[in-house]
DNA sequence: CTCGAGATGGCCT
DNA sequence: GGCCATCTCGAGT
Protein backbone atom coordinates (compact mmCIF):
# COMPACT_ATOMS: atom_id res chain seq x y z
CA UNK A 1 0.00 0.00 0.00
CA UNK A 2 2.50 2.67 1.02
CA UNK A 3 5.84 1.62 -0.81
CA UNK A 4 9.15 2.77 0.36
CA UNK A 5 8.28 4.00 3.96
CA UNK A 6 9.89 7.22 5.07
CA UNK A 7 8.13 7.85 9.07
CA UNK A 8 7.38 11.17 10.77
CA UNK A 9 9.82 12.11 13.31
CA UNK A 10 8.47 12.01 17.00
CA UNK A 11 8.21 15.84 17.28
CA UNK A 12 6.74 16.76 13.81
CA UNK A 13 3.80 14.21 14.89
CA UNK A 14 3.25 15.27 17.99
CA UNK A 15 3.19 19.06 16.52
CA UNK A 16 0.48 17.18 13.70
CA UNK A 17 -1.67 15.52 16.80
CA UNK A 18 -2.70 19.07 18.11
CA UNK A 19 -4.27 20.28 14.51
CA UNK A 20 -7.74 20.57 13.33
CA UNK A 21 -9.44 16.72 13.47
CA UNK A 22 -9.59 16.12 9.73
CA UNK A 23 -6.61 17.03 8.91
CA UNK A 24 -5.18 14.52 11.86
CA UNK A 25 -7.37 11.87 10.94
CA UNK A 26 -6.43 12.14 6.94
CA UNK A 27 -2.68 12.09 8.05
CA UNK A 28 -2.95 8.66 10.39
CA UNK A 29 -4.05 6.43 7.18
CA UNK A 30 -1.21 4.58 6.21
CA UNK A 31 0.75 4.79 9.64
CA UNK A 32 2.34 1.75 11.52
CA UNK A 33 0.90 0.66 14.72
CA UNK A 34 2.78 -2.21 16.32
CA UNK A 35 2.56 -4.16 19.34
CA UNK A 36 4.34 -6.08 21.56
CA UNK A 37 2.77 -8.15 23.65
CA UNK A 38 3.99 -11.17 25.82
CA UNK A 39 7.07 -10.83 23.39
CA UNK A 40 5.06 -11.47 19.97
CA UNK A 41 5.05 -8.26 18.03
CA UNK A 42 2.32 -7.41 15.63
CA UNK A 43 2.09 -4.82 13.33
CA UNK A 44 -0.66 -3.38 10.96
CA UNK A 45 -1.07 -0.32 8.63
CA UNK A 46 -4.15 2.04 9.54
CA UNK A 47 -6.77 2.09 6.85
CA UNK A 48 -9.66 3.26 8.49
CA UNK A 49 -10.25 6.01 10.99
CA UNK A 50 -12.47 8.40 12.68
CA UNK A 51 -12.24 11.58 14.76
CA UNK A 52 -14.04 12.52 18.03
CA UNK A 53 -14.13 16.09 19.36
CA UNK A 54 -14.03 17.48 23.05
CA UNK A 55 -16.65 18.66 25.55
CA UNK A 56 -19.82 20.15 23.89
CA UNK A 57 -18.87 20.07 20.72
CA UNK A 58 -19.04 16.34 19.41
CA UNK A 59 -22.91 14.58 20.51
CA UNK A 60 -20.96 11.54 19.34
CA UNK A 61 -17.67 11.62 21.71
CA UNK A 62 -17.50 9.81 25.25
CA UNK A 63 -15.89 13.41 26.02
CA UNK A 64 -19.11 15.33 24.87
CA UNK A 65 -20.42 15.80 28.21
CA UNK A 66 -17.43 15.91 30.47
CA UNK A 67 -14.61 14.37 32.11
CA UNK A 68 -15.28 11.02 33.25
CA UNK A 69 -12.57 7.68 34.58
CA UNK A 70 -13.47 6.45 31.61
CA UNK A 71 -12.20 8.81 29.11
CA UNK A 72 -9.58 10.43 31.54
CA UNK A 73 -7.10 9.34 29.06
CA UNK A 74 -8.94 11.71 25.95
CA UNK A 75 -8.05 15.01 28.00
CA UNK A 76 -4.39 14.25 28.95
CA UNK A 77 -1.43 15.11 26.34
CA UNK A 78 -1.24 14.46 22.41
CA UNK A 79 -0.26 10.90 21.43
CA UNK A 80 -1.35 8.69 24.02
CA UNK A 81 -3.78 6.23 23.71
CA UNK A 82 -7.36 6.05 24.84
CA UNK A 83 -8.81 2.52 25.12
CA UNK A 84 -11.94 1.64 26.04
CA UNK A 85 -14.58 -1.35 26.60
CA UNK A 86 -17.67 -1.34 24.76
CA UNK A 87 -20.65 -3.90 24.44
CA UNK A 88 -19.40 -5.91 27.66
CA UNK A 89 -16.69 -7.93 25.54
CA UNK A 90 -14.70 -5.37 23.02
CA UNK A 91 -11.74 -3.04 23.28
CA UNK A 92 -11.27 0.05 21.05
CA UNK A 93 -7.95 2.03 20.44
CA UNK A 94 -7.64 5.76 19.84
CA UNK A 95 -5.30 8.21 19.09
CA UNK A 96 -5.32 11.03 21.91
CA UNK A 97 -5.41 14.39 20.11
CA UNK A 98 -5.64 18.03 20.79
CA UNK A 99 -3.11 19.44 23.83
CA UNK A 100 -3.49 18.61 27.47
CA UNK A 101 -6.92 19.90 28.83
CA UNK A 102 -8.90 19.57 25.48
CA UNK A 103 -10.36 16.55 24.64
CA UNK A 104 -10.06 14.90 20.95
CA UNK A 105 -9.38 11.39 20.11
CA UNK A 106 -8.87 9.39 16.70
CA UNK A 107 -10.48 5.94 16.83
CA UNK A 108 -8.55 3.46 14.83
CA UNK A 109 -10.90 1.73 12.78
CA UNK A 110 -9.11 -1.14 10.66
CA UNK A 111 -5.73 -1.67 9.15
CA UNK A 112 -3.74 -4.28 7.28
CA UNK A 113 -1.67 -6.95 9.08
CA UNK A 114 1.95 -6.33 7.61
CA UNK A 115 3.75 -8.36 11.02
CA UNK A 116 3.30 -11.24 12.87
CA UNK A 117 0.63 -12.86 10.71
CA UNK A 118 0.95 -15.91 12.58
CA UNK A 119 0.28 -14.33 16.17
CA UNK A 120 -2.43 -12.37 14.81
CA UNK A 121 -4.19 -15.13 12.76
CA UNK A 122 -3.83 -17.08 16.38
CA UNK A 123 -6.06 -14.22 18.30
CA UNK A 124 -8.46 -14.31 15.44
CA UNK A 125 -9.89 -17.71 14.81
CA UNK A 126 -13.01 -16.34 13.67
CA UNK A 127 -11.08 -14.66 10.74
CA UNK A 128 -11.92 -16.34 7.14
CA UNK A 129 -9.30 -14.37 5.38
CA UNK A 130 -5.99 -12.04 6.29
CA UNK A 131 -7.72 -9.03 5.51
CA UNK A 132 -10.59 -9.37 7.63
CA UNK A 133 -8.00 -9.87 10.86
CA UNK A 134 -7.94 -6.24 11.75
CA UNK A 135 -11.09 -5.41 9.48
CA UNK A 136 -12.82 -3.19 12.49
CA UNK A 137 -11.79 -1.31 15.86
CA UNK A 138 -12.19 -4.44 17.84
CA UNK A 139 -11.14 -7.00 15.63
CA UNK A 140 -7.98 -4.73 15.21
CA UNK A 141 -7.60 -4.38 19.09
CA UNK A 142 -7.75 -8.27 19.13
CA UNK A 143 -5.15 -8.96 16.23
CA UNK A 144 -2.66 -6.50 18.02
CA UNK A 145 -3.54 -7.89 21.60
CA UNK A 146 -4.25 -4.65 22.91
CA UNK A 147 -6.75 -4.00 26.18
CA UNK A 148 -7.78 -1.70 29.27
CA UNK A 149 -4.23 -2.53 30.12
CA UNK A 150 -2.62 -0.05 27.45
CA UNK A 151 -5.18 2.69 28.26
CA UNK A 152 -3.05 5.80 28.39
CA UNK A 153 0.58 4.64 27.28
CA UNK A 154 2.44 6.98 25.02
CA UNK A 155 1.90 5.55 21.79
CA UNK A 156 5.08 7.64 20.63
CA UNK A 157 7.62 6.54 22.66
CA UNK A 158 9.70 3.15 21.74
CA UNK A 159 9.57 1.86 25.11
CA UNK A 160 5.76 1.31 24.94
CA UNK A 161 3.78 -2.21 24.29
CA UNK A 162 1.84 0.01 21.54
CA UNK A 163 3.53 2.12 19.20
CA UNK A 164 2.71 4.13 16.72
CA UNK A 165 4.17 5.55 13.38
CA UNK A 166 2.84 8.53 10.97
CA UNK A 167 3.88 8.36 7.30
CA UNK A 168 5.76 11.47 5.88
CA UNK A 169 3.60 11.63 3.64
CA UNK A 170 0.02 11.48 2.95
CA UNK A 171 -2.30 8.82 1.50
CA UNK A 172 -2.88 9.57 -1.88
CA UNK A 173 -6.74 7.93 -2.51
CA UNK A 174 -8.88 9.01 0.82
CA UNK A 175 -12.61 8.37 1.40
CA UNK A 176 -14.95 10.76 3.40
CA UNK A 177 -18.35 10.01 4.64
CA UNK A 178 -20.42 10.17 8.33
CA UNK A 179 -18.85 8.03 10.58
CA UNK A 180 -19.95 4.55 11.55
CA UNK A 181 -21.32 3.90 14.93
CA UNK A 182 -22.52 7.51 15.54
CA UNK A 183 -26.66 8.31 15.12
CA UNK A 184 -28.20 11.03 16.19
CA UNK A 185 -26.64 14.52 16.07
CA UNK A 186 -23.27 14.13 14.43
CA UNK A 187 -24.15 11.38 12.82
CA UNK A 188 -23.45 13.08 9.46
CA UNK A 189 -20.27 15.01 10.28
CA UNK A 190 -17.69 14.16 7.80
CA UNK A 191 -15.16 12.60 10.25
CA UNK A 192 -15.07 8.88 8.80
CA UNK A 193 -11.64 8.60 6.68
CA UNK A 194 -10.69 5.70 4.64
CA UNK A 195 -7.95 4.19 2.28
CA UNK A 196 -8.95 2.71 -0.84
CA UNK A 197 -7.98 -0.98 0.81
CA UNK A 198 -10.03 -4.49 0.85
CA UNK A 199 -9.68 -4.39 4.76
CA UNK A 200 -12.12 -0.96 5.07
CA UNK A 201 -14.85 -2.47 6.22
CA UNK A 202 -18.27 -1.84 4.16
CA UNK A 203 -19.63 1.87 4.98
CA UNK A 204 -22.81 1.48 7.70
CA UNK A 205 -24.52 4.69 8.59
CA UNK A 206 -26.10 3.98 11.92
CA UNK A 207 -29.92 3.64 11.68
CA UNK A 208 -32.38 5.31 13.59
CA UNK A 209 -34.28 3.07 16.04
CA UNK A 210 -36.91 1.81 14.32
CA UNK A 211 -40.33 2.95 16.18
CA UNK A 212 -43.56 1.28 17.79
C1' DC B 1 -25.09 -9.79 -0.86
C1' DT B 2 -28.62 -8.06 3.22
C1' DC B 3 -30.97 -8.34 7.50
C1' DG B 4 -31.76 -9.53 12.42
C1' DA B 5 -30.70 -11.04 16.81
C1' DG B 6 -27.76 -12.68 20.71
C1' DA B 7 -23.70 -12.18 23.45
C1' DT B 8 -22.32 -9.53 27.60
C1' DG B 9 -20.87 -5.81 31.03
C1' DG B 10 -19.64 -1.11 32.18
C1' DC B 11 -20.96 3.57 32.05
C1' DC B 12 -24.08 7.29 32.81
C1' DT B 13 -28.65 9.34 34.02
C1' DG C 1 -32.71 0.99 33.26
C1' DG C 2 -31.12 2.28 28.80
C1' DC C 3 -27.57 2.67 25.82
C1' DC C 4 -23.74 1.54 23.62
C1' DA C 5 -17.59 4.40 18.60
C1' DT C 6 -19.12 -4.22 17.86
C1' DC C 7 -18.79 -9.01 16.12
C1' DT C 8 -20.62 -13.28 14.68
C1' DC C 9 -23.78 -16.50 12.90
C1' DG C 10 -27.84 -17.99 10.54
C1' DA C 11 -31.45 -17.31 7.27
C1' DG C 12 -33.34 -14.87 3.45
C1' DT C 13 -33.09 -12.45 -1.29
Amino acid sequence: MNPDHEWMDQASTRRLLTRPAAEIARRLLGSSLTSTVDGIRVEVRVTEVEAYGGVGEDPGSHAFRRQTARNAAMFGPPGRSYVYFTYGMHWCLNVVTCPAGTAGAILIRAGEVVGGLDAARGRRPRARQDVDLARGPARLTRALGITGAMDGVDLLDRGSPVQLRLPALPAPAVAITGRTGVAGPGALTPWRFAADHPTVSPYRPASPRARG
